[in-house]
DNA sequence: AAGTAGTACAACCGCTCGTGC
DNA sequence: CGCACGAGCGGTTGTACTACT
């Protein structure tokens, strides 16, 4: 069938018409309470049960990306930005395993996120958005940006708020995430050392300035070539990054330090407003054809 | 204010995988 | 082994919203 709105006719498997597009109010209530009752799963018995009349598919995928009472709202902060780069770096479009490591963002939401703002530059750059120059890229610039906005924010943070939260933190939230940080020990950044982080709560606005960037910044011809450049003055340890193809699980991944995790409420809405501009980041020199 | 372009994201589709018979 | 079915995954599309002219 061509057109993708219309509706469906099964006859032999429904004696009535399966509604598309957009959810109601009426049918997402009619989901919740059944789910409320009934648990997950069987999700084709689920929707004839529940009065809908939709797919188990369509049931299941609007529980899941939209429903479910721990998805969370709202801007990918900085941090999940990180995290999402260097999950992806290893994993691929693993979309899914990548949400694991996300409490409360859906697969759906992380691949949008990629396509939507992280693909459209590389294809603005003519980068294949697979290719290992892009990931380089991704490894050389996006992703210590990242960190030390980060860093901003957490020494922001500590000069303004004495007070730990006690939000669970991301950390705790998901033990996933903190086995993932072998990182830590080797970031010899002062202020990426393993010191708790504090409550971030205090910064309200702490969108990335991309215009600190050099202004003939080169393309990186090669990661170190982009470090040098870059982050000399950043007090990193250029030891501790994995400038490999970073597809292989285990020693020397680019990983966050616990300090970065721990501590700090990072799905709170104050730091829901830390969108990380893209769009200023990008704005050094594009590579010659 | 209106039209247009760009963006974000919800939803759908096709495919694969696992399981039970 | 092969088939049917449910579930899940990644890719793609449609559309509402926003920004820009």
């Amino acid at each position: 069938m061509s057109d993708a709105m219309a509706i469906v006719r099964n006859a032999s498997e429904e004696e009535f018409e399966l509604r598309r597009g957009p959810w109601t109010l009426e049918e997402d209530t009619l989901l919740i309470n059944y789910i409320a009752c009934h648990g997950e799963g069987k999700w084709n018995l689920l929707a004839k049960f529940a009065g809908l009349k939709r797919t188990g598919k369509s049931c299941r995928l609007r529980w899941l990306n939209y429903l479910k009472p721990d998805i969370k709202r709202g801007n990918l902060t900085p941090h999940e930005q990180l995290l999402i780069l260097e999950l992806h770096s290893k994993w691929g479009n693993r979309w899914s395993k990548i949400a694991q490591q996300l409490p409360g963002r859906t697969d759906n939401e992380i691949k949008n996120y990629w396509r939507t703002r992280v693909q459209k530059q590389a294809r603005k750059l003519k980068v294949e958005s697979n290719s290992q120059r892009f990931l380089e890229t991704i490894q050389c610039f996006l992703m210590p940006r990242l960190i030390e906005q980060m860093e901003q924010i957490s020494s922001s943070s500590k000069s303004t708020s004495q007070s730990s939260s006690s939000t669970p933190t991301m950390e705790t939230q998901n033990p996933a995430i903190s086995s993932l940080l072998p990182y830590q020990a080797s970031m010899n950044s002062d202020s990426m050392t393993n010191q708790p982080y504090e409550n971030p709560s205090s910064v309200t606005s702490s969108t990335i300035c991309f215009s600190e960037l050099p202004e003939n910044l080169q393309y990186p011809t090669s990661p170190t070539h982009a470090f040098g450049s870059l982050l000399n003055d950043c007090h990193y340890d250029m030891e501790a990054f994995n400038l490999g193809p970073m597809s292989e699980a285990g020693s020397g991944d680019f990983l966050l330090s616990d300090g970065q995790m721990a501590g700090g409420d990072w799905t709170s809405d104050d730091m829901a407003g830390t969108v990380w501009n893209m769009e200023e980041f990008w704005q050094f020199k594009k590579p010659e054809e």
